[in-house]
DNA sequence: TGATACCTACAGAATTGTAGGTAGAGATGC
DNA sequence: GCATCTCTACCTACAATTCTGTAGGTATCA
């Protein structure tokens, strides 16, 4: 009843629409048209209305990203760049997370309360795990880093910067240019780094 | 006229909020509140209405990126790291430009050849320099990497990532993390790559 | 006296939310 | 075996509010 195949698809299309695009460019029209139902239906399954429906929402996919980050490290070998692409592959495989949007622009349109609540869960569910991950390898001495809580943060960015990448920009001039692959190649890059080395370091 | 004082206040006030919380999350009465005078006054300035103002605004603002750029790039010396970190400030110095967002949400909203035009220009604007700054310290022996394209957007996602950083967060535990500090940081990694090397590399 | 920069008032559409109704599936009473 | 009862998952209709946009008026200044 609370839980049911119903309510279910209003949740997946609520979460995919209000993911993509925010709080306040997603109407209850448009979820409700996802499915096929009336707007006034969606009240059925989730009677808090739009806000609350966000919340839930937003709670569960940040739920999710935790889950799936710690999933992806856990079957990954111990060595950072492994994790890290793992971790990088199952973002690139979700809709865009897009945390500036979200502390600057729907977090504002809510309950300050919940926003801050939605905000610690953001931070403890995205960049946590990463920070984790980077401590660790540093323990293992396989990086170094004074401010790993910084790196954590950019990495995401940089990694969640390629849901800007347009679809139709991934195909042009017969270049099969991937997502994951310019994910692993960023990764690649924060690891080995830019300057010019004259010995090759693997 | 068509570029009084009061127009230019308007402009600013839109750019402002269009920039920081997206095209639907805004109301031309906020924007009007803004600057203190009746949202039906706006029509005075920019008969076009929302849309129109958007774009205009837009344009502008990914005009202003593009000199902004350029210019940090311009006044620093011939040096990839000095001249990353000049573009980084200069950013973050802007309020947030959220590409996802824009890609994902904005852009869907509005006419389709505008939104393709305006696509072009934030191509243009953000990613094109940042990518000629990357390729010119490529030719002059700085830095090595075949994916530069790829490594300009990461870059510019990575420092807008800071943008996701409540204001709050960086006057924690006394620590006074400035959003600079923290773009520095993270220009210096991806320049030295977080591998550990036993000889270090200045 | 005309241009500029505002204003009030309002129309129309969109958006959120409420009230109450209905069709069908499955359980219950007799 | 079947009438009925209840629950779920919708529906229509509508109220209240917000948002965009229009029409026309007013104050100030050169």
């Amino acid at each position: 009843m609370l839980n049911s195949d119903a309510r279910q698809r209003v949740l997946d299309a609520a979460e995919k629409l209000f993911m993509e695009r925010g709080y306040r460019a997603v109407t209850l029209k448009d979820i409700a048209a996802q499915i096929g139902i009336r707007h006034a239906s969606l009240y059925h399954h989730v009677p808090g209305g739009k806000q609350e429906l966000f919340i839930e929402v937003t709670e569960r996919n940040l739920a999710r990203h935790r889950e799936g980050i710690a999933a992806a490290i856990a079957n990954s070998p111990q060595d950072v760049r492994a994790q890290l692409k793992a971790v990088a592959d199952w973002l690139i495989a979700q809709p865009p997370m897009d945390l500036i949007r979200m502390v600057n622009s729907d977090m504002p349109a809510i309950d300050p309360r919940q926003a801050w609540r939605l905000s610690q869960m953001a931070s403890d569910a995205m960049i946590e795990p990463l920070h984790a991950l980077l401590k660790q390898a540093q323990a293992r001495g396989e990086i170094a880093h004074d401010d790993l809580g910084v790196i954590a943060g950019g990495l995401l960015g940089m990694i969640e910067s390629i849901h800007a990448v347009p679809t139709e920009a991934l195909h042009q001039r017969g270049i099969p240019l991937d997502r994951h692959d310019m994910a692993h190649t960023l990764i690649d890059a924060l690891l080995d780094g830019l300057m010019r080395r004259d010995e090759p370091t693997t």
